[in-house]
RNA sequence: GGCCCGUUGGUGAAACGGUUAACACACACGCCUUUCACGCGUGCAUUUAUGGGUUCAAAUCCCGUACGGGUCACCA
């Protein structure tokens, strides 16, 4: 009895061989290929958005490839609208690769995309390690395997299956077919050849060049329940027969590079260039962790679709965290893309990147001030389309109202920034909406002239005597000083500050009171593109309502 | 606990043996202004977690300590 025949035993109806493979996906002469490469177990994690950004961005820096690959072996884990997710998230961020799999379609030469439909293809290789002694079944039973870490935790050993620990490693072939014949359950483990105490160099672009201890442990490489392989090996074949060049993960991957190196080494295939990128972690209290689905609802992409933030903001406040140089990049070359900046890996953060979004806020508001209104309203539609009945019928009443109201002191050299993101729309401007200023509970947001008859006294004198529709904004401003020399006031706030007692306020007092009649709110828009929108009745209508 | 990685203002960070330790966000103040905002200007680390060492010179190199993170699955 042979490996061979413990090999054909465990996988009798595999014919294909790895030379077969190498074949079907030949080398890509050199072409740069990135991969994306989530599992679906939920919705996308702002880590896979900020991946994915890295792969694209080589890939389309160096007219290569990005390729989506699903990685579903846990299917214990397994979610199953989350490729639609992904896709989603993916798409919405154009973050579009070139070969991948979805809703039954493949696209590429390189595939299937989609783990669980290449098993054949990790068996090929299994097969050959058991063939040449680097891969064996393994009997032992959880039970056994908790013993043994209780066991090695208790005398300060390192744990884990390995060495004298592997003891299924030396079972005969024999025995290892015979257990297999009766039918008893096993996974395949990988032959480690490995010595801990040895170190061998490794450099990861990110990190710079490291020195780690070889592998040794006999890792699970083929699970017993579904016959699909673990991450290490699924790694090792995928990414070899992709031709991926450049693999980019998560920080947290850093202590498998052992078991990864050796089983390329032992396949004698290059290794592609690693790109470990530091974790996003957020800081709670004193404490600083890792980004949480769980505890923080900005780690899952769906937030930021919830709250509206336009897709420019979320890609361009992860790039600050991907290259810090980005920011400055970008301000030297506004009307370029994203994907025209050159990445430098080694330029990433090594500790944490801590994701702020008090910063994405302020990259939103700059970025929405400088769309056009027209832009912002189909925009903004789109959202409340999802996510706000209220506010879309707003903007279903009048299109073009819409539009105009977010075009105030917008289309100038320093446009206002008000808006963070759609979601809070509304909440700017349903003043301009009669529905909404009838129903709503308001407060009158009065400053400096509180009192009733004084308020009276500026409104009556400016609607009956001043105010007209159809002056332009010189004239109707000067108008305002006008009144504010009839009524006592500074027409001037330079006068008014050199001898305050001389005066009973000044005009951005008696300006207040008009727009806060108007408006109820102290801080809106330029207060004469309001009143010129919202027209003589209704203005009138407001303010009689007032008294 | 073992192994690995890290630690520069409130935050993201630059600086790769010689700078007043960039820049951006936040914050504070001032100016501008019909309010708020925008914009503009100013301020904001006597010092790079900490203790030693190397050097004419250290945030940068070396060692120790502390602290934080990752990982130690038939999860990825």
């Amino acid at each position: 009895m042979s490996n061979k025949d413990l090999a054909d035993l465990i996988f009798p109806n595999i014919t294909k061989t790895i030379e077969d493979y190498e074949k079907m996906y030949p080398s890509r002469n050199g072409q740069v290929v990135t991969r994306i490469a989530p599992s679906p177990t939920g919705y996308m994690h702002i880590g896979g958005i900020y991946q994915s950004i890295i792969d694209n961005l080589i890939a389309k820096h160096n007219n290569g490839i990005f390729i989506l690959r699903i990685e579903d072996t846990d299917q214990k884990r397994e979610v199953k609208a989350a490729v639609d997710l992904i896709k989603e998230a993916l798409y919405r961020y154009d973050l579009i690769p070139d070969e991948y799999e979805l809703d039954g379609k493949i696209v590429g030469n390189y595939g299937p995309y989609v783990q669980s439909e290449r098993k054949e293809i990790y068996h090929a290789f299994i097969k050959r390690l058991i063939e040449i002694g680097r891969a064996y079944p393994c009997f032992c039973k959880k039970e056994e395997l908790d013993e043994l870490r209780v066991m090695q935790e208790h005398k300060k050993l390192r744990t884990g299956y390995y060495g004298k620990y592997a003891k299924c490693r030396n079972l005969t072939v024999e025995e290892m077919i015979n257990r297999i014949k009766s039918g008893e359950e096993y996974v395949i483990r990988f032959k480690s050849m490995g010595d801990f105490d040895h170190k061998f160099k490794f450099h990861d672009e990110v990190k710079g060049d490291l020195e780690l201890s070889q592998n040794d442990e006999d890792f699970v490489i083929m699970k017993s329940d579904n016959l699909l392989p673990t991450y290490h090996f699924a790694h090792l074949v995928d990414d070899y027969l992709m031709r991926t060049t450049h693999v980019i993960r998560g920080e947290e991957w850093l202590s498998s590079v052992a078991k990864h190196v050796e089983l390329f080494e032992t396949f004698n295939f290059e290794l592609p260039k690693y790109i470990h990128t530091p974790l996003i972690i957020k800081k709670e209290g004193n404490s600083i962790r890792k980004i949480s689905k769980r505890k923080d609802p900005e780690a899952t992409m769906s937030y930021y679709s919830e709250n509206g933030y336009p897709k420019e903001a979320v890609i361009e406040s992860l790039m600050t965290i991907i290259n810090s140089n980005y920011e400055e990049w970008h301000t030297q070359n506004p009307d370029k893309s994203y994907l025209e900046f050159n990445y430098d890996p080694s330029k990433m953060s090594s500790s944490g990147a801590l994701y702020d979004l008090e910063k994405l806020n302020s990259l939103s508001k700059e970025i929405i001030s400088k769309k056009k209104a027209n832009d912002v309203c189909e925009e903004s539609y789109e959202w409340a389309l999802k996510y706000s009945e209220s506010l879309k019928e707003m903007i279903e009443q009048d299109k073009t109202y819409y539009t105009n109201i977010l075009n105030i002191e917008r289309e100038q050299e320093k446009p206002r920034k008000d808006i963070i993101n759609y979601s809070m729309i509304e909440d700017l401007i349903w003043y301009m909406y009669d529905d909404k200023f009838d129903s709503r509970d308001k407060v009158y947001e009065w400053k400096n002239i509180t009192d009733k008859d004084e308020i009276k006294l500026i409104l009556n004198t400016y609607f009956n005597k001043y105010y007209d529709i159809n002056d332009d904004k010189d004239t109707w401003f000067n108008k305002v000083k006008l009144m504010c020399d009839e009524l006592g006031y500074a027409a001037n706030i330079k006068d008014y500050k050199k001898e305050p007692e001389k005066y009973k306020g000044n005009v951005a007092d008696v300006s207040t009171v008009i727009r806060v009649s108007i408006t109820t709110k102290s801080n809106t828009p330029d207060l004469y593109e309001i009143m010129k929108l919202l027209g003589v009745s209704r203005i009138m209508s407001r303010i009689n309502k007032l008294k």
